[in-house]
DNA sequence: ACAATAGTGTCTATAAGACAGTATTGA
DNA sequence: TCAATACTGTCTTATAGACACTATTGT
């Protein structure tokens, strides 16, 4: 087909963002109220409308930031810094995937330390972290008091898709990491990894295989009695990003 | 933000292919020349626009049809059938990719066995099959007698991802069938990972992990002797999606 | 006979799983 | 003291890499 410009079908392209984090040893997302239709009152993943001038993934931090006040950190931007981890993940085009118009969604993900709280933006909607099991779950989520709901639009499936790229990529990179703060120890790590694959590890062989795998954990010289018992030495993460040999996720 | 479809920037959305295959011992992509500007006789990747009520795959399906003549079989279809692995690669939407408007486009990976030859669609440009590491060298991809340019648009970022992709999916996936005819011996398998990897690979070592991995290949009780040698054991592709444990890429 | 490819077997090094045992804190 | 977590070490098993050797074709 001759690539004609002033013919073409008009669009809008939106990104979506699946937050993740851990909290209370169970793996979270970011979720918000809809305020108005279509699926008002439902929760639905964080997002919104990439402006005229503005690079995919520019966008999606400019909506982290407003979401969250968390600092973007693409591994593929050479401005470094702290924040969250923030990679596209895909792009949902189903003609009929919003009600009203036809919406091209660039879903990105967000990989980011325990928050205090969401706090919402300039917007009257409220933000709320809620366990990725529940958000999946056949009937939907639900807190306290409300009835039981699937997220909007075809959000479930973009969360699912999100926490199957993270589960699977913290096997082959360090990006496990991006769950924890600067400085943690490797039982804090390890249950990261137990949260995010909802699997128990062998503390032992755990701490052998990350301390032996080269460039993955730097020591600080620090420790930390903050999980209790014996204290722990402290760790921030190597410069390495892929993992050789990479860590071994159970069969469920 | 609130949602407000009525106030948004208007984009194109597009989709390209990144077909890849391997032919003579080396992995070669998709290219086809362009007939008018901007880069007017320079190789890009085949694609187009996506259609008002299309989705994204069903555009990929189509422009590969278009341009190849193959039926594209989307693993996440339910539709089975011959014809080359699809999937959804990345999403580019720099403002300043195509000079002209702002374009926002879906770029699919394509893993096809070797074919005759491309033919071209209806259009009256050429369309060819390039190794792809000429394609990607500085200084650009160049048949006899033509200038040396690299590809249109931000096409060979494009390629590189699609091909980092296709190297790291054979890893872990059964993909590499997707580059064998319906049957093949274990030799030709092993020729795929050495062409795609660009890598030599020890044939017995080889021959006891595709073979001793379930699910990974099953005999059709045939032999062949294409290769020259003693007849070799023709198989087809398993069930198995997935490889546990995956082959390993040796370090370059 | 010889070259070429297919296929089997064997040794070694590496690493994962299971788990005993020691170390160091707070309550 | 005990409970909890951190850390070290040891045994077994699985598997990758290196490579010797045999098998079966075409020329």
């Amino acid at each position: 087909m001759p690539y004609d410009p002033s013919a073409f079908p008009p669009f809008a392209v939106t990104v979506d963002l699946v937050v993740l984090t851990v909290r209370r040893h169970s793996l979270c997302a970011l979720v918000v109220r809809r305020g108005e239709p279509p699926f008002q009152g439902r929760w639905a993943l964080p997002g919104g409308f990439v402006r005229a001038d503005e690079d995919l993934a520019a966008a999606a931090a400019r909506e982290l930031a407003e979401e969250t006040g968390l600092c973007a950190h693409d591994p593929a931007a050479p401005a470094q810094g702290k924040g969250a981890h923030l990679e596209q993940l895909a792009t949902y085009g189903d003609p009929k995937r919003d009600p009203r118009m036809r919406v091209v969604s660039v879903a990105h993900l967000v990989l980011a330390p325990d928050l205090p709280a969401p706090r919402a933006g300039g917007d009257a909607y409220s933000a709320r972290w809620a366990p990725v099991e529940a958000l999946l779950n056949q009937g939907g989520y639900a807190r306290e008091g409300e009835q039981a709901a699937p997220l909007a639009f075809d959000h479930a499936q973009i969360l699912a898709d999100g926490v199957e790229r993270a589960r699977s990529k913290i096997e082959y990179s360090s990006l496990a990491t991006a769950f924890c703060p600067p400085e943690f120890t490797v039982g804090e790590l390890r249950r990261v990894y137990e949260a995010v694959w909802g699997v128990a590890l062998d503390p032992r062989n755990f701490h052998r295989k990350v301390t032996g795998t080269v460039g993955f954990l730097v020591p600080t010289g620090g420790t930390t009695t903050r999980q209790g018992g014996r204290p722990a030495q402290l760790f921030r993460a190597g410069g390495a990003a892929l993992l050789n040999p990479p860590m071994l996720r159970p069969e469920v």
